[in-house]
DNA sequence: ATTATCTATAGATCTATAGATAATGC
DNA sequence: ATTATCTATAGATCTATAGATAATGC
């Protein structure tokens, strides 16, 4: 039986046989990483990516079948990735005996931290993912997970909050982080006011939102 | 002396001189409105444009020097539509005897609706301009016009923040909402947990929020 | 007579491939 | 002998123009 050379029918990538098939292999999806965020996908061309990489364009076409697969290679990439990262950073054991503020702290730091490291992430991943559907589809997979593990240990610590329906308080609040967090970190926005504020400002000022919209009580207060 | 038949050196845009000519360029801008914000500019070709005006490929080049002087058009469109909208929300006169509660929910209400009717506009202004640095500029000022205004209000109202920066205050709470009402009206974006709720609930809760970060005292209060 | 529109196409740009050349590892 | 790379280019797509045709308003 002839077994076809790609891993996957719909979206073929070679599986490099010689080290330095790899090495080129990773060098695109790097240069991939970096143009496609900063231009775009579709501003980006192939030639661009194999030039950054420092190699040839029929190179490119080597290791992927089309410039779609350079994408979703990509993507898979970066979705493994950031799962494994956020998955270590959900993991209960190293949030116990932790508050609520606690929490939101790390989370923040943790956002910011990310974005800033690696801009393909940004918040709420691949700009790239914007314009195709399946792509779409698979990120807002990993950002459920995510938000999902912190519902979980925001929730677990629910008697700290006063608002009178904790399930939708930390639904908002999760997505009012979320939103500020992509908003900042997203250079191309407009220079909103508080950009020129440092990031503790803005990290403080956003708990100081979260505490006081979750009416957060901390111990001292939960014996009156 | 013979003048161009273009307005400006850089973006031709032909000033139109029959009835017909006028209605041309409005399809025309109204398609482009569309699609740019749909598909973004790149991925829309001048063909599109043309066909969904009704008209041929030809005729967008009578009227638009380029493909650009067609985006800087549409822009100065919306730029100009955006301005007056929010000159008329702002007038003071409109808000006499409003408490910051009123003045924040007018707030959210306009930025919801102007999103939904004017998918172009979202919030933050066209998609397009993210990837033109000029565009870009002019975009960070109509917000900025927009969040000076507000601003102005909210700190007239000063005596109802018990937050101890108030300038501080109120520029995070206008980010806040602007980046939350953003990423609710972008539906390309990851559903959040959020995007299930109503409209009403999603207002109600980010008044809430903002309530409760600012400290704000009603009347009743401030007496004591 | 002038302005607006259309059709047809030249020219530029980009994706993807064919075929030749170089490197790797059995 | 197989795998990876490069060069050169075919083919597709898109922008923009040239030149012919139709509509408008003095």
């Amino acid at each position: 039986m002839v077994r076809s050379r790609w891993i996957s029918d719909l979206h073929w990538v070679r599986p490099g046989q010689q080290d330095r098939s790899r090495k080129t292999q990773e060098s695109l999806l790097d240069a991939a990483e970096i143009l496609f965020t900063e231009k775009g996908v579709e501003a980006t061309t192939v030639a661009d990516v194999a030039e950054r990489a420092g190699c040839s364009v029929g190179s490119v076409y080597h290791h992927f079948r089309d410039k779609k697969a350079l994408l979703y290679a990509l993507f898979d990439r970066m979705s493994e990735e950031f799962r494994a990262t956020t998955r270590a950073a959900l993991d209960p054991a190293r949030w116990h005996g932790a508050s609520i503020a606690d929490l939101l702290r790390g989370y923040l730091e943790f956002s910011i931290e990310l974005g800033r490291e690696r801009p393909g992430f940004k918040y709420g991943g691949v700009e790239a993912a914007r314009n195709d559907p399946v792509l779409r589809e698979r990120l807002a997979e990993l950002n459920a997970e995510l938000s999902e593990g912190l519902s979980v240990l925001l929730l677990e610590r629910g008697r700290e909050i006063r608002h009178p329906d904790p399930p939708l308080a930390v639904a908002f609040v999760l997505d009012q982080l979320a939103s500020m967090v992509k908003t900042r970190l997203d250079e191309r926005l407009m220079a909103t006011r508080l950009a020129a504020r440092s990031d503790d400002e803005f990290v403080g000022e956003a708990l100081r939102s979260a505490a006081a919209y979750l009416e957060l009580q901390w111990d001292g207060e939960q014996a009156r």
